[in-house]
DNA sequence: AAAAATATTGCAATCGATTGCCTAAATTTT
DNA sequence: AAAATTTAGGCAATCGATTGCAATATTTTT
């Protein structure tokens, strides 16, 4: 029963004893075949249980409709709505998706990219992992006459269409929020100051402290408290201090802001009266903690679905263009109970 | 500088002055070729940056090394987690995983069989979508020579591979529990009973009952409720009765058992006091939430794992058995907060 | 040194679909 | 009715990699 041949065009050519160029032609809806072969053979191909090979009409036509992605983690919310964005507008365009995940490895990030070139995808969409240490497979992707577009965690320096957040725009607004709710020693956990969007966040801290006259403590801010786990250690040495800080901005990731949520909650500092809680990226659950927690939303899905229409309306039609736009989706801070407090002082 | 031709096995061998065939030995390392000009191949392939073409290759063999994936959503716990696990054996056997998410609607999920099949794939592994109205598409993997394994939501009465959990033990298991804790009127939160892992939960729900000598109440078993809005929907009626009920069963997901909560705390309903709440996948919110939720635990990225040891062990062995295995993997309760009371009255 | 065995390499067909070019048939024009 | 034009369909090459078979080169055996 299983594993028997597929039909293929010359398998309905034979049957009606017409060439396979005539059978292509049919399926393609093409105006050199009579409407009643045409309408024949689709009756045959019907019949056989015909199914287009992919493998032979995209290795003939020099390119595949699939678009390769690559994302550090599929179970976030931000990379799964980005996903949901993206599948939204490529299955439209009848382009197919190929979804990738590093874990956060740069190792296994070169070996995704490595096989989206070898299924000749016609374009890569990537944020890159955590420990992204050079450019080279990016590099190799353009070599490979691959389109490319970051977005997110970009590199930098490599030049490239890109879509990304204004982190720091929204970093000084989730500060500015928190200054104004009369917290004066902001703590910031930062992430891995090796990716950009890190340092732009941090940038954005310093910048509103700036901006309202807020002293910089150095001890307040601590490096790579990225994770739950991580976010969690941070809080527990932070709120140990001689002068604890009364809020804490986990610029990371709502996962770190839970950290220091549970922390806070367990050591007795309450939220948000004495110490004020902000995390980053408006996962499901900062609605449901007690209590929620302020973030910032980064319109993931209207980002996914910037990034196809990027490809689709601009590069599919220039392909050799060698100008590389960057487009910038302005995030949205989200004020929940956690930095709410009832009796603001001073 | 883009999109240049890209390097084939053709252009090594022109520029070697030998023939393509020893190139793809070379490349495949066949004992057809001397060391000496496999060396220089090697060599020659690394220089002009050669990618093997997938899709040649693979038209070649007649077969794709990739495995697509149907699944309704991508950022559930449980199919993030099922896909992480197929990722682990898939990658070490050096196939490539193409993921796709039918949204739950049984269109969706046809369209993106139908993608699979035209990509050639060698398996498809699904877990059908709450819509599920026939077997059409299914039965086609299987006309073309496709191989099938069916996971956690499975159409019954098609013979394929299968990979379940045993649901209606699990609920058994979760519902004495809360006898245990003297709960007498439990409600059940049904899901959509066109899908059997739901009618066996409720098999499970009903079986608990009748072991304790608990009567079945039929106003305490809601239909459909299995989506958090559902849920609250429910509960908000249920808590309104005459004779309330002092528990719930949310037996399709913890996000149906998080507006039980919600609802609960906002009428007033103690829990795990007054109320019992007992939900099922264990998301990662489920251990955050205030009170903690008693959930059962699918082990699934072991159960990810099962299914591509399944393929690689026994289905790509021998492609033209028809004897189809099932695997069975037992869940997990795991009591928390939520059923857990501090007096246990009677 | 000739014969036999083995190791390398090349040729050409193949996988399935597409497409430029050409021929034959049908239709229109003169 | 012959010529010109249009339409329909076939032939064969092509995409890139693989592989059975044949041919040549090298090594081993006698």
């Amino acid at each position: 029963m299983k594993n028997q041949k597929r039909t293929t065009i010359h398998d309905i050519a034979r049957k009606l004893n017409i060439a396979a160029s005539s059978v292509s032609r049919a399926l393609n809806n093409s105006s050199k075949v009579s409407a009643s072969t045409k309408e024949l053979i689709l009756k045959t191909a019907k019949e056989l249980n015909y199914k287009q090979n992919f493998l032979a009409q995209n290795l003939r036509k020099g390119q595949n409709q699939t678009i390769g992605v690559v994302v550090p983690r599929i179970n976030q919310n931000f990379f799964s709505n980005i996903i949901a964005g993206l599948e939204e507008v490529t299955y439209k365009n009848g382009y197919n998706l190929v979804i990738c995940q590093s874990n956060e490895s740069h190792e296994r990030e070169v070996q995704c990219v490595e096989t989206l070139i070898h299924q000749h995808v016609s374009c890569i969409v990537i944020s890159i992992s955590v420990e992204h240490t050079n450019d080279d497979h990016l590099k190799n992707v353009l070599a490979q006459g691959i389109q490319l577009i970051q977005f997110d965690r970009v590199a930098q320096d490599l030049e490239t269409f890109k879509v990304i957040n204004d982190n720091e725009q929204a970093a000084t607004e989730a500060v500015s929020h928190m200054i104004n709710q009369g917290y004066r020693r902001i703590a910031l956990l930062e992430g891995p100051q090796n990716l950009a969007i890190f340092r732009q966040r941090k940038a954005g801290y310093l910048r509103a402290l700036e901006q309202h006259r807020v002293p910089v403590v150095e001890e307040l801010i601590i490096k790579n408290a990225w994770t739950k786990e991580l976010g969690a250690k941070a809080t527990r040495k932070l709120l140990s201090l001689p002068k604890p800080p009364d809020a804490v901005f986990a610029s990371t990731s709502d996962f770190s802001a839970l950290g220091v949520l549970e922390v806070a909650n367990s050591m007795g500092f309450k939220v948000p009266d004495v110490l004020g809680v902000c995390g980053y990226s408006n996962e499901a659950f900062s609605e449901i903690t007690t209590p929620s927690i302020t973030t910032v939303d980064q319109y993931s899905k209207k980002m996914g679905k910037a990034i196809a229409d990027l490809y689709f309306e601009e590069i599919k039609e220039a392909p050799n263009s060698t100008v590389y736009k960057t487009v910038s989706i302005k995030p949205k801070l989200i004020v929940r109970s956690s930095t709410q407090r009832k009796n603001i002082p001073g």
